[in-house]
DNA sequence: GTTAAATATTGATGTATGGTAAGAAATCGA
DNA sequence: TCGATTTCTTACCATACATCAATATTTAAC
């Protein structure tokens, strides 16, 4: 079996034998086929999933059948539903493949025993969530301040690799409009 | 001096003593007056700041002078320009007093000494970012889904604390709305 | 390669929210 | 307490984006 990516998920920590041990044995490859579900809103949340190659799309629906898409999920991206992951509450977010894709996922409790073990994994995943937070918050910046062509456009400069791959009506998802002003937009772009 | 607010700053947290005198020399308290700003775009940000009472706010200015609101801070609370905290970059944000307020503030350095010498200490500080992880992606959903009424009755529910310090035109810049918008709404909801 | 399905575009019209300007109400300072 | 300043409201018109419906284009299935 192939291990290399326990290196590429936790690229600059150096673990010891005894900890590569413990950190293969709670890792398990998942595959999954274009349009499969990988999450439904209201199933319980017990993993965290790692992106290996392929994309995955989070996204909720709301009761008029209405989705928005919270984020996009590429090689060495992190995807769950964590705000129910991390309270072990149920997902209000669906998790989809837009395209083949090779995921490792951990559970809850197998995360806990990791940081229970070895502190420089809650270094390491602090570190992570720094970033991540940090993300959100341009998100939540650019949707308070800038109308839905710069939002297009920061979308296309920022995920250059994830626009290729997805749907014109995932990218208008994400922004917050719909397909229809989506077109009118790149219409005047082109 | 007082030292009653280490144990609230780290709740549920037992240090030894050794650790307590640490944390003690790392922290310094910082008064502050309605109006006075914290902290101003371009600003390097050496400091995250925890607020003992009182009401900070984070927000932006645009190239045409617009503000957006990104974060209230009242009791309890931790503020920062986390995207220049975390990276030491400079400031995007600016920090105000909107009323007089107490804070107690810890530099990065003193922050990472504290995570070498404790890892308990990283441990607290993720779970703190996985709860504002979970607020900032709550944020973006009812921003992408809801129209400014449900944004505004959402706030008012979410913060009722906060709602009744500050004024009706920081609501607003938090909603991504005008003052004159949020005044329709409110006449709507009476 | 041909057809069916999925996706993208376009046009006409509706709605939520913005912009400007004026006035009313609340708050602050002397 | 009274005038000045700040904050909030209201009215009118403008704009960004949504909705609905039709058509065009691309992709997938056989």
């Amino acid at each position: 079996m192939d291990f290399t990516y326990i290196n590429k998920i936790f690229d600059e920590l150096n673990f010891t034998d005894e900890e590569i041990t413990i950190v293969k044995s709670v890792f398990r490859k998942v595959k999954i086929k274009k349009g499969d579900i990988l999450l439904k809103a209201g199933d319980l949340v017990n993993y965290q999933y790692y992106v290996v190659d392929g994309c995955m799309r989070t996204f909720h629906v709301d009761k008029e059948g209405k989705e928005y898409t919270i984020q996009f999920g590429i090689s060495d991206w992190w995807i769950s539903d964590y705000t129910a992951f991390f309270s072990g509450g149920k997902a209000v977010l669906n998790i989809e493949a837009i395209q083949d894709s090779t995921l490792y996922r951990i559970s809850r409790e197998d995360k806990e025993y990791m940081y229970s073990k070895m502190p420089k994994v809650d270094h390491f995943f602090r570190i992570k969530l720094e970033k991540a937070f940090t993300a959100f918050q341009k998100r939540i910046l650019i949707n308070l301040s800038k109308p839905a062509k710069e939002r297009y456009i920061n979308f296309i400069e920022t995920y250059p690799k994830i626009e290729k791959s997805i749907k014109n009506y995932h990218i208008a998802s994400y922004l917050g409009i719909t397909t229809e002003s989506l077109s009118r937009i790149r219409k005047e772009l082109s």
